[in-house]
DNA sequence: TTTTTATTTAGAATCAGTCTTGATAAGTTT
DNA sequence: AAACTTATCAAGACTGATTCTAAATAAAAA
């Protein structure tokens, strides 16, 4: 029954701030930190590096891409943010810190989170190898969302 | 209880060569491809492009590393083989054609095939919105296979 | 055989992401 | 607060996987 603790579970015992995650590895909240940190908050969708960059940008014109990037690593290695990738697409960044699964709109290219249903565990789909010890899952699924299936039709 | 025919199934009614799967796309067998093709199945494991490349270049000195692309990305479309990506590491091509998803171990670096349950699906197990249409999925796992696993203990 | 179409090759180009280096800035220690 | 230590940033160079381009070759079709 045990779950990982997410940093911002009701289950960990109250709100836990983003300040105090980072500060628990040794490191700072800094301005450009908490730039990249609100943007993918306040949007709750799935940019990548670049559009991260360019919405941040907006706000503070003197932050660099290369800032972004380690920006959004280390928000990534304090489990603040997710990983999100693809097949040889960019990388993208994802606020929702539930465990839940990806599907890949081929029409509008938007990224949508599929939760998990209640009690249940991706686990459960595979037969994994006595033994075999897994520390990170990812599923994501390709297709069309909602909007874009009702409209794909290819109306002739 | 619609199966994708596979090219090499049982189901398919019978044995259908990948001249055939690719003769059916208006391609041709060329011998490139039949080596390439012949390098994945000779090892069944996942290998990357450079590492079929250098397979493919010890029996035909000749290839080159983008006629080795090439021939992957026919032989991918073709259904003959599969893509199979894992965060910013380089593609992987695997023969295995069975529905199936794959643990990428920390300790070897090995890739190694996670079957699915019989009649398992990923409807059960996460909810997917009304209409949305899935085409394809991916699961990826990371962590220790078996041997690393029990090997793994850091003795200090 | 001529024409068309597919394929291969080598190398240039692309693109996401990483690394390097020299500034800044924040904390710490004295 | 001055001196020191460590973290962070920015700009640009760099890397590495993959894709593109253009010319050469080969196979199929006419």
């Amino acid at each position: 029954m045990k779950q990982p603790t997410l940093p911002h579970s009701p289950a960990s015992g109250g709100v836990v701030s983003p300040e105090q995650t980072i500060h628990g590895r040794g490191l700072r909240m800094t301005e450009q930190r908490r730039q990249v940190y609100d943007v993918l908050m306040a949007e709750r969708d799935h940019p990548t590096a670049v559009e991260v960059f360019m919405r941040v940008k907006a706000k503070m014109p003197s932050i660099s891409l290369a800032t972004v990037y380690n920006c959004l690593e280390t928000l990534t290695t304090c489990g603040l943010v997710k990983l999100v990738s693809h097949e040889r697409e960019p990388s993208r960044y994802c606020p929702n810190l539930q465990e839940h699964a990806h599907l890949f709109c081929e029409g509008c290219s938007t990224v949508m989170d599929i939760p998990l249903r209640p009690r249940r565990r991706a686990e459960e789909v595979w037969i994994f190898p006595e033994n075999a010890k897994v520390t990170h899952q990812e599923a994501s699924f390709r297709g069309l969302c909602p909007e874009c299936a009702s409209r794909k039709p290819i109306t002739p």
